[in-house]
DNA sequence: TACCCGTGATCGGCGCTAAA
DNA sequence: TTTAGCGCCGATCACGGGTA
């Protein structure tokens, strides 16, 4: 449903009853999609009249009668996601088939035939009919009369066929199926001497081809992200926990669930191991890698601590070595969140792992070091609904807002906790307890002042994302990159933007390195070069700065090669 | 068949620091 | 003081598995 309301702005009236369970459901999409800008055209004139009076407020209305026989259901985030998704999937189809998405050829052409087996001999797996039917879908739409690989000279026609696919009610993921199967299509002509003796300009096309696919794919990635990326960004602090607080009541009874001995679901299991990330991330203010690095030693050796003020307040203390080393400091009720979640979550999870346990504390799902903290905590968002923030946002918020909000006693204790190292945290042990335990719970109860200034922030950032681009724009105007021109230098760039110089100049060199690697890479393009070589070649070249390392390249020529030598094989 | 979800890999931005 | 290189972090991509 949510994909009809992005990508459509008008929507045929008989594709919705068809798709509509009940005339109640039906009103409900037919106001909605028009509370959201869609037309929803060849409506009998009586529908508008009930839609607006029996279905006075449509999405509590759905909300309230849904809640009733989905009450278990945590991951609700809109309503409209509760409704029967027929409907959707009925106007995709319908859609999709309008546009000429669906016609293809049969797949008994000697061509095509080519195709299925050469993907059962290469991935000799399920779906290649799939595969092989988009594939042909493709072929159809850029020359109905035949399956020709003379499509790969049309790149405007296949073009448009993405973009179709792109932009039509059909998700990204579809796009990229398809996407994904050309490309192997591609491939398999790639491999066939026979399909490039046939035609000889073949090679060049399919160099353009690709390089346009590529083009098309980050475009379409781009939209959907640009259309997914609805989610809030952070204006200050509260905002930036608000997942903390939304999950929470969720999470708390998860952990009793958990304590109880009753088995959760997947989701509710990597919930928790989300949660307590987002803990650390966004509220103790620690850093990703303490996540990724934190191991079960560490945490079976914590420390008790128990301060000696008035509030007698109890913490554990673990200590974490993530190349400098780092101190996580939790209450009492946190510390039993991490034993709940490392002896019935973690247990679960380190079972799934065929070579073993690495004794990680935090494991993802199948087992593994856990990867990128940011990327699970930004799931945890968006399963939410809530503000989208990183560690960086909410120290960020927390340095400019709540520094500043606090008493002279916080404010000294919160200097401990941010610039201590290690050797800091060392000397004065008791000290920077005290001041975790305080940023932690400044984090916690940070409220608004009813004067704080609203919409401010993303403003002023999209304004800055564009300058940003135009400067470098300029720059790259005024010093063209390529494999031996001179770049520009940081004031140079200071005099095009003061605040981008660094961007722009760090940019530019990195193009200029990369662009030099691909000449490298193309310079041997049949057989790998020795260090050596690789080395005299650069040398040669008389390139001073800017100069991509042999290893580097060697490695590039490596995972590029691969895939070629791949096609050719098989 | 389209789509969702989880995960690891990769890329780009940026801060820090040593060398020139 | 400027430049070049390095490493961390966050965003995005790519892929496979699962499912309605």
């Amino acid at each position: 449903m949510r994909m009809l309301v992005r990508n459509l702005s008008v929507v045929h009236y008989k594709q919705l009853k068809a798709g509509a369970d009940s005339d109640r459901s039906l009103h409900f999409f037919i106001n909605f999609l028009e509370s959201n800008g869609c037309l929803v055209c060849e409506k009998p004139s009586h529908t508008e009249g009930t839609s607006a009076e029996e279905v006075e407020n449509p999405v509590q209305d759905a909300v309230e009668t849904e809640e009733d026989t989905c009450e278990e259901e945590m991951d609700i985030e809109h309503p409209f996601l509760m409704l029967s998704t027929s409907a959707s999937k009925m106007s995709t189809k319908k859609i999709m088939e309008e546009a000429g998405l669906h016609r293809k050829h049969t797949t008994n052409s000697p061509l095509l035939q080519g195709f299925r087996s050469y993907l059962e001999k290469k991935y000799a797996k399920s779906g290649i009919k799939h595969e092989v039917d988009n594939v042909s879908r493709w072929l159809h739409f850029v020359n109905p009369n035949e399956p020709s690989t003379s499509c790969i000279h049309n790149i405007e026609r296949s073009m448009e066929f993405f973009r179709v696919i792109g932009a039509s009610a059909a998700s990204r993921a579809t796009a990229r199926n398809y996407m994904s199967g050309v490309k192997k299509f591609i491939a398999y002509v790639t491999s066939e001497d026979q399909l490039l003796e046939e035609d000889p300009s073949l090679r060049g096309s399919i160099q353009n081809f690709l390089k346009s696919m590529t083009e098309a794919q980050k475009s379409i990635c781009r939209g959907a992200s640009k259309k997914n990326s609805v989610g809030r960004r952070c204006t200050n602090p509260r905002e930036c926990q608000e997942v903390l607080k939304l999950a929470n009541h969720y999470f708390a009874e998860l952990i009793d669930r958990a304590n109880a001995r009753n088995e959760l679901e997947e989701r509710d299991m990597t919930s928790v191991l989300f949660y307590l990330e987002a803990l650390l991330i966004l509220q103790h203010l620690q850093r990703p890698s303490v996540i990724q690095h934190m191991t079960v030693q560490q945490w079976l050796e914590r420390k008790q601590y128990k301060s000696r003020s008035t509030d007698s307040a109890r913490a554990a203390v673990i200590t974490v070595k993530a190349g400098a080393q780092h101190m996580v400091v939790l209450n009492e009720v946190e510390e039993m969140w991490f034993d709940t979640y490392f002896r019935f979550i973690r247990l679960t999870f380190i079972k799934r792992i065929a070579n073993g346990d690495k004794g990680y504390f935090f494991v993802s799902s199948k087992g593994s070091k856990i990867q990128n903290p940011t990327t699970d905590v930004h799931r945890f968002q968006e399963r939410f609904n809530a503000c989208l923030s990183t560690g960086k946002e909410a120290l960020h918020f927390f340095e400019k807002v709540v520094t500043c909000e606090s008493s002279l006693e916080d404010q000294e204790l919160i200097k401990i906790y941010l610039r201590a190292d290690f050797k800091g945290i060392e000397s004065n042990h008791t000290q920077y307890m005290r001041a975790a335990m305080r940023v932690s719970e400044l984090q916690r109860t940070w409220e608004e002042p009813s004067n704080s200034r609203d919409g401010q922030v993303p403003g002023t950032l999209k304004e800055k994302m564009s300058e940003k681009e135009i400067s470098y724009k300029k720059i790259e105007n005024m010093f063209k990159v390529e494999l031996d021109s001179k770049g520009p230098t940081v004031k140079q760039c200071c005099e095009v933007s003061e605040m981008h110089a660094k961007y722009c100049y760090d940019r530019w060199r990195r193009q200029q390195i990369k662009c030099r690697m691909d000449a490298v890479i193309a310079h041997y393009k049949h057989e790998k070069p020795n260090l050596s070589q690789v080395y005299n070649y650069l040398r040669l070249k008389g390139w001073v700065k800017n100069v991509p390392s042999v290893e580097e390249i060697l490695l590039h020529w490596e995972a590029r090669e691969q895939p070629r030598r791949e096609d050719n094989d098989g």
